[in-house]
DNA sequence: ATTTGTGTTGAG
DNA sequence: TCAACACAAATG
């Protein structure tokens, strides 16, 4: 779907993005509804909207509209006023960021800032002029009871990673996780193994945590600590990660966790050190490929951010 | 025949 | 920036 130049009729600096906002408090402007809906109103008594960014239409309907730069960016009509008004928010969190005054109180949930942000400007208004945006924010944020479906990248926030150590790939079966990112960002406290509590049943053998990865695929490590070296690891599981990963010294393995509403969950992927042959070999087929003509791999057709 | 949405102007 | 208003372009 190519969009972006007919959408804008003045964009050139399109530079911003949910990175460049400080702006107001978020300001509740509408409110309940009392619009005497009749249709065809003399255009005279036409009443005005009392939403920002809503504009009544010649036929009873309603359109929205936001600036710019100097000018304005069609949004659709509606055929409800809050409809409109929605439509205006959505595209005033997309291009003023998570600050933007808007209609209603945006239950600014992470998810949907990310959703916005994942997605150029041009492809949000493409959204609401064709009334799809809930549809797709919806599709994007669900992936609850389906199955191995990646979460996608937007939705990925970093925790931290740390590069891996010969030991921790080797027969040992096991991950040292930094003790300041384990406590920050994994299940705490995770109760400690004490001589003195001895057969403390609970998790004194740690917990079980769940890890989905890049493909969706979803991988079970054993979280606990080990008081002989005062570090918390992964265990049970970590080694058939490595195998399976390929994973050598020095290589990188990230943790981050899911931004979609539901329960966040944790996400493991790890960043090969490039340098072997293969990595050399990939490259030189990227190259090749790049010669052919555009770059066939990228992000295609979104532009802007 | 309608509806959409752009041109344009003037107020804030 | 923003909405009111007029009306041409777009759609069915």
């Amino acid at each position: 779907m190519e969009q972006e130049s007919m959408v804008f009729s003045c964009n050139s600096g399109g530079s911003t993005s949910m990175e460049d906002d400080s702006f107001q408090e978020l300001i509740v402007a509408g409110d309940g509804d009392d619009v005497p809906a009749a249709a065809e109103l003399p255009s005279s008594a036409r009443p005005s909207s009392r939403y920002k960014g809503v504009v009544p239409q010649p036929n009873g309907r309603w359109g929205a509209q936001i600036y710019e730069r100097h000018s304005r960016v069609w949004l659709g009509t509606f055929a409800d006023e809050d409809a409109a008004a929605r439509a205006y928010d959505v595209a005033a969190l997309r291009f003023r960021g998570r600050d933007a005054v808007t209609n209603y109180n945006n239950n600014n949930h992470a998810g949907e800032l990310a959703f916005l942000a994942a997605h150029s400007k041009a492809e949000v208004v493409d959204m609401l002029r064709k009334h799809t945006y809930d549809d797709e924010l919806r599709q994007g944020l669900r992936r609850g009871a389906a199955r191995a479906q990646p979460t996608p990248p937007w939705a990925r926030e970093p925790l931290f990673e740390k590069a891996v150590t010969p030991s921790d790939v080797g027969k040992l079966n096991r991950l040292v996780v930094p003790k300041q990112q384990a406590e920050r960002h994994f299940p705490f406290p995770l109760r400690r193994n004490t001589a003195a509590a001895g057969g403390d049943g609970g998790n004194s053998k740690g917990v079980l945590l769940n890890f989905e990865d890049g493909d969706g695929k979803v991988w079970r490590f054993r979280y606990s600590y080990w008081n002989s070296s005062q570090s918390y690891v992964l265990t049970k599981g970590w080694s058939r990660f490595v195998r399976e990963k390929g994973l050598n010294a020095g290589d990188v393995v990230v943790f981050s966790q899911s931004a979609l509403g539901m329960e966040k969950h944790l996400l493991i992927d790890c960043k090969k050190r490039r340098n072997n042959k293969q990595e050399v070999a990939a490259d030189e087929a990227r190259v090749v490929v790049k010669l052919f003509g555009v770059d066939i791999a990228g992000d295609k057709g979104v532009v802007q951010r």
